[in-house]
DNA sequence: CATGAATGAGCATTCATTCAT
DNA sequence: TATGAATGAATGCTCATTCAT
């Protein structure tokens, strides 16, 4: 077992090219240049297809394919298929909650003005999954420390917006309530993008953006 | 032309028992016994499973053992996976349909009541999928037909939200604004009820509603 | 067993018109005119798709839709798949059999236009699947009377052939001979008309009836 | 991109040993042991079994049983069946070629002694289905391509015998005709050896050969 | 590091067959 | 006569996983 198996682990984040043709390595361990591409390549490209396709419809051959490696590799740089879900899951919800963060902690913008810059950026992106319908496929195959992992990730997300509610409140720029359900609201309104119907009523996935915060903001009373 | 193969149709709809214990048949036609008719619960086990854990995960022989029938059986009644999810899907569907149509239905009581009331309904009930997730995981394998049947049975519950909130705006008991986006935004917040975070913060689900409620009609500012 | 399953036997041959659509019969027996259609029609069926496809590839819910019946009315007919198909290919051969008959028969002409004007005919038909091929695939299936009853309904065949070769001998018309053999060899080169290759070297199946015959009386030295 | 899937390749062609009985093996590369190199065991295996078979009648499970290995090692070499099918067949029509070119090319040799070699050596095999009969029931199954594919590698032989009669017409060896029309009557009349009636007016199958060489260099007038 | 070759389990689907009505 | 509803067995195929090299 001296294999680097820690699943719930992930790399430094790193935002990167696009998949590249499955150009084939001359045998041997390649001189330095391209370091440590490999496994974060099949993260990467994990990612993309788990959130797009869900669990069970990303084969660890496809993966593999994408990436020009053999389904073999990828059972060297991972433990199995639950354990590279679980790696790249955690990936991309730290990659969201970066992102979201560094918008969210900008000085001098009112809050609304934040959120609605987080929510051009999520709608404008290829759509994922909702998060839950992907966990509930998934935690069939996942054991505890894996699916632990990835809620505390995600829980991650909404502890950074709920922070923000609640200074917020504190601040007396918002209404007085629930700071952790308004996140939840937030995020349950986004996902709205997702829907065909909603997307054929507008010209660009991110003009949702203005109508969905009017309805976070005002609500319908 | 023998086998009743008309994926899209749904006979009444009857709530009833239980799938019982799979006690083997011999082959032809069994005497009757009481057994509510097999293709109904065929089709009501599959939608419980196909709204509780996707597309893929659902096996036929899952359902078929669940409805103590042989996989052959339900090829008998419906053509083949794609077919009974889509009938499964239109089924709830309908069923979502009715039973919130029901409510909305109910005259004196004002819109906001008649939303909590339905939303409690929805939220005390066991979670589905998020429906967009499900069709993006399943729409690889059905055909245009199905798609589409699906898609109409989808869009008349939005359909009928946004028609009584176009009235409350006629009436106004609601701020102006796209009735549709209204609907999407309500349904939206209910998806909240299908989160495990949220679930932890109240004691049943259906106590979400009255919070829920609230923000879908203050909004936060 | 009051059923009228005598799978070896064959109804009077009756040439007769082509699959109708399934035109839904009103239920309890039907008024006389079309007296006895179904058992021949299931025959009639049965024969063209098993010479056409083979004896796995044809499947009997295949043969019940094309004459409009259920698979179950079938088996009424039918003991099972071996028991029709021994009946359809007896029939099949007995029908050429006496098609042959009446052309070697004809007083006046000699062999060679008699055997030429046989050939002409056999081309023109769709084409069956070369006898030992279908028989090779389908007696894994048979049991010993219906594998014995194809062979000498076959057999028939070959013996009306080989009798008339023998009168020709007898009669000085062609060299002596193994007139048997001359049967073999003569339906032999007629499976040249099944041949993709061969057919696009003639403009219509049926001219190939002509060389054909050439080799068959003069061979090549 | 990792299956070595060229279903229309075929490795060098070796007669050799029987398959070995089944012994499970643990999954993994199996130690060397002797074995000959699987692939080439299954297209081995499968050739004989879709020639005496046919194509549906035999299936793949059978083909891995006989080898020794599991179904899903021949998917491993193949991509299914209509490739594991143009591969096999096309690998036994290049052994009949190169077979029927060794004889044909000898020197010094008269052609209807030749021909007659041929016809021996293909009597004396286990018999084959007859060609069109296996296409006709495979093609339904086959791309286009694998279609062409075997289709040349017939054509070749056809082309290969059509040379030499057309040698032979040019040398005064044989009578003026059409060249291609004499390889296919050739092949056609040895499709005799196939015939169980045939098979049982001599004592041995090649002692066919004779007969029906004479009635191809004579015919019958 | 990487992979080629293999396995076992499971799945969707089809089919011949049976039997109560 | 005919059929609707059911079964059991088989088939083609995919997939996660393993291991010697």
């Amino acid at each position: 077992m001296s294999n680097p198996h820690d699943s719930a682990s992930n790399g430094a984040v790193r935002p990167d090219g696009e998949a590249r043709e499955p150009q084939r390595r001359s045998p041997g361990r390649p001189r330095r240049e391209d370091r440590m591409p490999v496994r974060d390549e099949i993260l990467k490209t994990a990612s993309v297809l788990f959130m797009e396709e869900g669990y069970e419809a990303v084969s660890l051959s496809g993966i593999a394919e994408r990436c020009g490696v053999t389904k073999a590799s990828v059972y060297y740089h991972f433990e199995g298929k639950p354990a590279l879900f679980t790696a790249a899951v955690i990936r991309m919800l730290q990659l969201a909650l970066a992102g979201t963060r560094r918008v969210l902690d900008q000085e001098g913008k009112s809050l609304r003005l934040r959120l609605q810059e987080v929510a051009e950026r999520r709608l404008s992106r290829i759509q994922h999954i909702e998060f839950e319908a992907l966990m509930r496929e998934a935690s069939h195959y996942l054991d505890d420390r894996q699916r632990t992992a990835i809620r505390e990730a995600e829980q991650e997300l909404h502890d950074l917006l709920s922070l923000h509610f609640a200074r917020a409140i504190a601040d007396g720029e918002i209404r007085k309530g629930d700071s952790m359900l308004m996140a939840h609201s937030y995020t349950a309104l986004l996902m709205i993008g997702n829907r065909q119907a909603a997307k054929n009523m507008y010209a660009s996935p991110s003009e949702l953006a203005g109508p969905i915060m009017d309805m976070f903001w005002t609500g319908v009373g």
